[in-house]
DNA sequence: CCCTGATTCGC
DNA sequence: GCGAATCAGG
């Protein structure tokens, strides 16, 4: 794999985005985190650092001449690292919600920038076992926040999303699986078995 | 142990 | 320029 225009796009798009090296790589495929770090550098665009200037200090660099690249021949839009362009990002955070206070907010898929994900254990249908052995693993689960979920956490959410009693089961999830062991049982249940189940 | 980014350096 | 190996952390 090479590093492409579009490559190297998603390359930024991502990393100004606040992705990890890892997760990346991972969507570019083809290349390790490695290489997305020594591409980041080498295009400069290391430092995820740029506002959180408030200070007082006026000129932080005073930078020699002020060279701009003079665009030799192509004359595209200039995407130059805009100097304080980028916001910060806007964290999907959720208000703690002081128990008081419940706005039944139209939940949001809450997740990180995975494609796969949002189940709902809540209205469905599912055998009593099944249930009561997801019941059990919840207990066991490792309460893991959104930003603490990796490729190898069970991302099988636990509580109401409206609430601070929420988290994810963070339980180590199956090779290839986005659950645990019993997440997945319930959550890829056969066609076979969910067919005809009666309401 | 899982993960993160940073750096080095042979290619 | 590239990225594996390595380093330095959380």
């Amino acid at each position: 794999m090479s590093w492409t225009d579009e490559r190297v796009e998603t390359l930024k798009r991502m990393w100004s985005e606040g992705q990890s090296a890892s997760a990346i790589a991972k969507e570019l495929g083809g290349v390790t985190r490695n290489a997305v770090i020594g591409k980041v550098h080498r295009l400069g665009l290391s430092n995820r650092t740029e506002e959180a200037e408030a200070a007082p200090a006026a000129a932080p660099e005073p930078e020699k001449k002020a060279e701009r690249k003079p665009a030799p021949a192509a004359p595209k839009p200039a995407p130059q690292p805009e100097p304080v362009a980028a916001k910060p990002a806007p964290a999907p955070e959720e208000e703690p919600a002081t128990q008081a206070a419940y706005t039944p907010q139209p939940r949001r898929s809450i997740v990180p920038a995975g494609q796969p994900l949002p189940p709902q254990p809540s209205a469905n249908e599912i055998s009593p076992e099944a249930l009561a052995s997801v019941r059990e693993v919840e207990k066991k689960s490792r309460r893991l926040s959104l930003m603490e979920l990796t490729e190898r956490t069970c991302k099988w959410p636990i509580g109401d999303p409206a609430t601070d009693k929420f988290w994810f089961c963070g339980l180590p999830s199956q090779p290839g699986k986005p659950y645990c062991e019993a997440h997945v049982g319930v959550a890829f249940q056969p066609m076979s078995s969910r067919r005809d189940r009666r309401r």
